[in-house]
DNA sequence: GGGATTTGACCCCA
DNA sequence: TGGGGTCAAATCCC
């Protein structure tokens, strides 16, 4: 059954790609004048897609339910194929695992703990040397029904102002924020910018209204995103705010956790005027 | 009862 | 070799 739910995922992800591709086709047989940082935006979609539907496999592998060679995202082979042979000998287990190696990470620090609208899970806490405080590591909760790949690490590292210290591990491939996020396209706050709002269920976030700035277009497929938090949203600041106070901001990685979020970004796409 | 968290054990890798 | 990342049994919580 989880076998069949990857399958049909990747069937989705490469179907997906393909579609782009024959996007990006349409495009170039145009008029010839496509913008080149749109057709960079389509091709890091495409890949993103390529590179999904390789995570999924390698994740059905590494449950020994995929019939499919693990692969990393790097396209290379898993350097111990037969890993996955392991997975019959369920006898004590612990510690057994094959340790991920240089996936893209990036971090964030803030004053509290906030909610990024994916649902995690805690599956380990450790002392750190030289650290005041533990180090919680989270998976995400559709790790195994979804084959999400996304992991995180929460830190205090600092006591008073207390600063957290937040550390992506790789993409999210499963599709189940808590609420779909908004996007706004600002032309007011900075170049090449988009801002987005995640629902969350506990407070009271007041729609944000999408208001498509043309001169802000040929920014849209850049690799830099800007993501900012429902709370600051809801308690009413401008966007200016958000730019100074408590966003993150970074390339592909972002680009990537955003997955989540590809259909917005896509209708985002779907909804550009011709040039 | 089922899902989430805690915690000690185990193993990878710099 | 030891710090850090992950696993899984035990425990907690709703």
């Amino acid at each position: 059954m989880e076998f069949s739910n990857g399958r049909k995922r990747v069937i989705d992800k490469l179907t997906r790609g393909l579609e782009l591709i024959n996007h990006l086709q349409v495009m170039l047989n145009g008029d010839g004048a496509l913008e080149q940082s749109l057709a960079e935006g389509l091709v890091d979609k495409i890949l993103d897609t390529f590179k999904d539907s390789l995570s999924i496999l390698s994740s059905t592998e590494s449950n020994g339910i995929s019939r499919f060679p693990a692969v990393n995202l790097d396209g290379r082979k898993s350097e111990d194929s037969s890993e996955s042979c392991k997975t019959f000998e369920w006898k004590d287990r612990r510690g057994r695992y094959k340790r991920r190696r240089t996936s893209e990470t990036w971090t964030k620090d803030t004053p509290t703990l906030f909610e990024d609208g994916h649902a995690w899970r805690k599956y380990g806490q450790k002392v750190i040397l030289n650290a005041k405080h533990p180090r919680s590591y989270l998976r995400c909760t559709h790790k195994y029904d979804q084959g999400c790949q996304a992991s995180k690490q929460v830190q205090q590292i600092q006591d008073d102002p207390p600063i957290y210290r937040t550390t992506y591990l790789g993409h999210h491939t499963c599709k189940n924020l808590f609420k779909p996020c908004q996007i706004i396209m600002d032309s007011t706050v900075k170049d090449s910018s988009i801002i987005l709002s995640f629902g969350s269920g506990s407070t009271s976030t007041k729609p944000v209204e999408y208001k498509p700035a043309s001169r802000m277009i040929p920014a849209i497929s850049s690799s830099d995103y800007f993501v900012a938090q429902t709370t600051a949203f809801s308690s009413g600041a401008d966007h200016g705010d958000l730019f100074s106070s408590d966003v993150y901001s970074c390339t592909a990685s972002t680009h990537s956790m955003m997955e989540a979020d590809d259909m917005l970004l896509e209708s985002l796409f779907d909804d550009l005027p011709e040039f």
